[in-house]
DNA sequence: GTCTATAGTGGGATAGAC
DNA sequence: GTCTATCCCACTATAGAC
């Protein structure tokens, strides 16, 4: 069957030489050719799968936005069922989420904090179509603490999750600076300090 | 003397122009066309005082840089002499920090998260003028944090110095997030959280 | 039919000359 | 201050290969 050759479709290929450039080097700091290159696809191959540079952008965020996803996904089903570990797993999650894993990833492809956040500050215009995919992971990040937050009985469940969303964005900002610095400062225990939090909540 | 004259130097209008338009709509998305007829200047000028738009970018930071700086400054001499006030009084700075301000700032003013950490995703070239600028800003953080948090008597005063980094980091991506949604969650009380770290590593 | 190779066009932005 | 040059980049068109 045809759809398990060793080489990735050239769509394939241009997400992930997308994915790799767009995230470490920014969109507009990107050109179409140094993805083309990268992906080693033809320019009209690009322009036949996307609607432009900015079609591209947003079918990238949007399958790095699943694969998010599903890697809260796994980690919410690895964690148990303690509506603690529940609520702080998201921590787990950024662990094994490629790129941002522990994992032999080069230099340069971690520290360069929350793609979607990074995005925003790059797409102002509420007409990119990409917009819609920022929208939807700060919505997905809402609607999934908020929850989580509820189920451990949490007082005020949306004070608790924007407490450790607000953990969440600060460990992968502290990538981003560790990255300017090099001189290590000592990692918070994200998902300890997010169970700290939880507990305060429930008094 | 004409250092009183009602409208600033060109340079400075330069400078307020691309404040206000680097941080709102990016750095690569605005053109300097832009800048030029925000500040209304003629482009000669722009290249007689900047080395070019790399050069006004790493001006610009620069100078808000400062005022952060004079603003935390402020807010220091402003809180009393209590460990604890001084070292979560970088929740006030941001309060009084113009455009981050509560005042009142249109829309799009607010929102745009750290500016530093933003160009930091836009900018990836160490041998970009700015770059210097980014590392300047994650080192002013790091040192204050660390002496702020080693006057608490803290056992470890850089693991406390993370985490209110964190925290602060986290505060100005959730307005980002609010930005985006509109749909209000409830602000966390920044700087109480920040007391309750501080006293958490008194024990 | 999907993809590649190559060449080329138009627009916008940086930069500098007059 | 206007006006112009130069360059880069997104995008397209054509023709051919697997």
């Amino acid at each position: 069957m045809g759809t398990s050759d060793a080489r990735p479709a050239a769509r394939d290929r241009l997400l992930d030489a997308a994915d790799d450039l767009f995230h470490t080097q920014g969109i507009a700091a990107t050109g179409v050719d140094a993805v083309l290159r990268l992906a080693g696809v033809a320019p009209a191959t690009l322009y036949a799968h996307f609607a432009g540079k900015d079609g591209l952008v947003a079918a990238y965020l949007e399958r790095r936005l699943e694969r998010w996803r599903s890697t809260w996904d796994e980690a919410l089903d690895a964690c148990g069922e303690d509506p603690v570990a529940r609520a702080t797993c998201i921590f787990d999650a950024l662990e094994r989420f490629p790129g941002e894993d522990g994992s032999g990833a080069p230099p340069p492809s971690r520290g360069h904090g929350c793609a979607f956040l990074g995005a925003a500050v790059e797409i102002t215009d509420v007409d990119h179509p990409a917009h819609r995919v920022l929208v939807a992971d700060t919505a997905l990040l809402h609607e999934r603490l908020g929850r989580l937050a509820d189920e451990t009985g949490a007082a005020r469940p949306e004070a608790l999750a924007a407490e450790l969303l607000a953990l969440y964005d600060g460990a992968l900002a502290a990538r981003v600076r560790s990255r300017l610095v090099d001189r290590g400062w000592p990692t918070p225990p994200w998902r300890e300090l997010a169970a700290t939090t939880v507990e305060r909540h429930r008094t």
